[in-house]
DNA sequence: CGCTGCATTGATATGTATCAAACCGCGTGG
DNA sequence: CCACGCGGTTTGATACATATCAATGCAGCG
């Protein structure tokens, strides 16, 4: 069923426990950033509608740019026509680092609802952090977090069953919004299943399925008619449900 | 089998045809690298052995490494216990970005052969880097490359079948070697069927049949007695296997 | 020499993909 | 206003890729 983590001996666990930050440390971080970059750096603001690009992979690089409110997401393309959505992000996340590097930009930065990005010269931003050091840590941080996400995902794509990969994502997600102090006991997912699927790596019916077995396990509900909402009652149930599917009989060994 | 990414309309390609950096382009950069940390920033050089970490998760966060022989796994640590290798990295590599933001590290950096690693104080680092911007985009551009990376495996993993992963990531590592300047048409995989496993999203069972199948067809084969060492005849073969993996009927359609 | 860890191969089980049908909500145009 | 079409969703039946379980083989090493 799925790639088994165990090696030998006793799961070693991370020294520390990987805690979050503190509930509005976030928010804060984001306020912070906000701030810096329209105190220090010449933005230009943009609002995209729905289906809107932030930019396209092949595009030649020049800026960065930090989402002021709206949701997005990034899509890498191969070259043989297979794509894949990578990432979703919020307020306060930065997009197009992956052009950074290449010169051009390695994704494509899809609008999935109405939203207002700041995008900066990325040689103004370094010429500003070189003056002020803590729009450097800002930006240090910001990719060092992109970094960290992208483990994660890969890390619950190889080691979680597709059930379990489901209730990972509604959870990340309702955490991200607590995260930005925005309400997580409803979640509004302007995804259709095929795209879900397709972060997810399974199907769009898979997804589906997922999605009602939640459903009838009372994990989530789905408030209005319809699909596009989710309620989570309980999100520390959802975190419960991933690892209880880890481990089916946790008093055996 | 698995997740198709053609949607309605035709795919689009990335306006780029994504070629690879020239050939020495990446060691002229790796080599820049090094002499550039050695005049500009002080260093102290690491010898590690097989199984030894060059960092653990948890440890707090005050360096980053960068590789200068050897090679090297991250491993990435789920508070339950799930261990997951996200990453491996060769000569030139940084390592320990993901502790930036956090303030201790994410992963376990494991050698996985004798090799050196260079170690520079990151506060060190961003104070040598305001006097020599060149070093502050070398950074940059590795922290870039790492997201790009990361981002590729995501895609790989959830868009080819376990057969094709196993050649994508031979091909990858025979890349890796010729953008060194290395030999690429024989690797020494350091690492046992199980770690390329988990690494790939797989179990080591299917590791062992894709590379007997790969075998078969001859595009790659077991020089030696021990099944450490492979050889890869053709590289662009691999490429092209994965291609044919993708559309098993390319005249249809 | 006989462990011991790793790799290979086979038989079988199972999770998820695939194929197919019906349903639903919604906008459009008669 | 209703009929219709259409994209998205749900659910079922079945196929298939890969996991799991099991046995054997192989190489290095005390």
């Amino acid at each position: 069923m799925l790639t088994t983590a165990a090696t030998t001996a006793a799961p070693r666990l991370p020294a520390v426990t990987a805690s979050r930050p503190g509930q509005h440390a976030v928010a804060e971080r984001i306020a912070e950033t906000l701030r810096l970059l329209q105190d220090h750096v010449a933005i230009t603001r943009r609002v995209v509608h729905t289906g809107e690009h932030v930019y396209q992979a092949g595009e030649s690089f020049g800026s960065l740019h930090v989402i002021h409110s709206g949701f997005f997401k990034t899509v890498n393309l191969a070259p043989d026509g297979r794509e894949q959505v990578v990432g979703l992000h919020f307020k306060g996340d930065w997009l197009g680092f992956d052009g950074i590097a290449a010169g051009q930009y390695g994704c494509d930065a899809v609008a999935m609802d109405t939203g207002e990005v700041w995008t900066v010269r990325y040689d103004a931003l370094l010429a500003a952090s070189t003056a002020h050091a803590p729009l450097l840590g800002l930006l240090h941080a910001a990719m060092s977090r992109e970094i960290t996400r992208d483990r994660d995902s890969l890390l619950s794509l190889c080691t979680l069953s597709a059930d379990a990969r489901v209730a990972e994502f509604l959870r990340a997600w309702a955490d991200a919004m607590a995260d930005r102090g925005l309400r997580n006991d409803q979640i509004t997912l302007r995804m259709t299943r095929a795209e879900i699927g397709n972060y997810l790596g399974m199907t769009l019916e898979t997804v589906s399925r997922a999605l009602s077995r939640l459903s009838r396990d009372k994990l989530i509900a789905f408030p209005e008619r319809g699909r596009r909402d989710v309620q989570i009652p309980d999100v520390r149930a959802l975190g419960a449900y991933v690892q209880r599917s880890l481990s089916p009989n946790p008093t055996l060994q």
